[in-house]
DNA sequence: ACCCAGGGTCATA
DNA sequence: TATGACCATGGG
């Protein structure tokens, strides 16, 4: 049978650990969770490199910027006015938020999520790899992979989703570490996975359109 | 010349 | 609630 776990513990196995978020601080993490929106991490790689190279890679910096020299450092990432604004909005909320390890982790979850520019995913990133918090990240490479292998439905939603992985994964010691791990695997798992097909399954190339995941009817 | 990327918001029906 | 337009650079 394939479940959650048995899928992690391949993945696993095919590409041994990802030790993610690549990052040097908490802080790093959040500014690389948003501006990663829809955008390859090497595009975000270079906006974090223009900003260490501004010194502006902190909350207070972020915001004394202007809107327009902000954009221009994230120019790289694409959707650069969209990013700056998004930035900033979360950096307001930063600065003032007072929450601490004993915050409730929905609670915590409900503020980002009332942030214009963190959506759920964001959020997610956010919770699990900032504030290591239990929390399952959902992409659209889960949707797909867990599509491909008939284990879930494309029309469910990213609540819905997010709660069939909880709760599956529900008796695993180490949630964070696993959640952690598992988001990581599967990012890796899109990226290699075209290039050279090994054995996880023979129809979950992550490619939007995959020829070989197309002929076997695997959507 | 296309397709895609570690999404989210807003307007419309 | 569910689609669709829009945001925009850079690599394959």
């Amino acid at each position: 049978m394939l479940t959650p776990y048995r899928i992690f513990q391949k993945l696993l196995k095919q590409y041994d650990y990802q030790y993610w978020w690549p990052a040097n601080s908490p802080f790093e993490v959040m500014v690389g969770a948003i501006l990663t929106q829809n955008t390859s991490w090497t595009n975000v790689e270079k906006a974090i490199i223009n900003l260490n190279k501004n010194k502006a890679l902190s909350c207070h910096k972020i915001i004394k910027m202007s809107d327009e020299n902000l954009a221009e450092l994230l120019r790289p990432v694409g959707y650069f006015n969209v990013k700056a604004r998004r930035l900033k909005n979360f950096c307001n909320w930063y600065q003032t938020s007072n929450n601490s390890e004993q915050t409730n982790t929905d609670c915590l979850r409900r503020e980002l999520l009332s942030i214009n520019g963190v959506g759920p995913e964001t959020a997610d990133d956010i919770l699990l790899y900032a504030f290591r918090r239990p929390v399952f990240v959902i992409d659209a490479y889960t949707r797909r992979l867990f599509s491909r292998l008939e284990l879930i439905e494309d029309n469910k939603s990213y609540e819905e989703l997010r709660s069939w992985f909880e709760t599956k994964l529900k008796r695993v010691k180490n949630k964070v570490a696993l959640f952690n791990e598992y988001h990581a695997l599967i990012v890796q798992h899109a990226k290699a996975h075209c290039r050279a097909r090994k054995p996880l399954c023979e129809t979950c190339c992550l490619k939007r359109s995959c020829a070989y995941a197309k002929a076997n009817r695997k959507f």
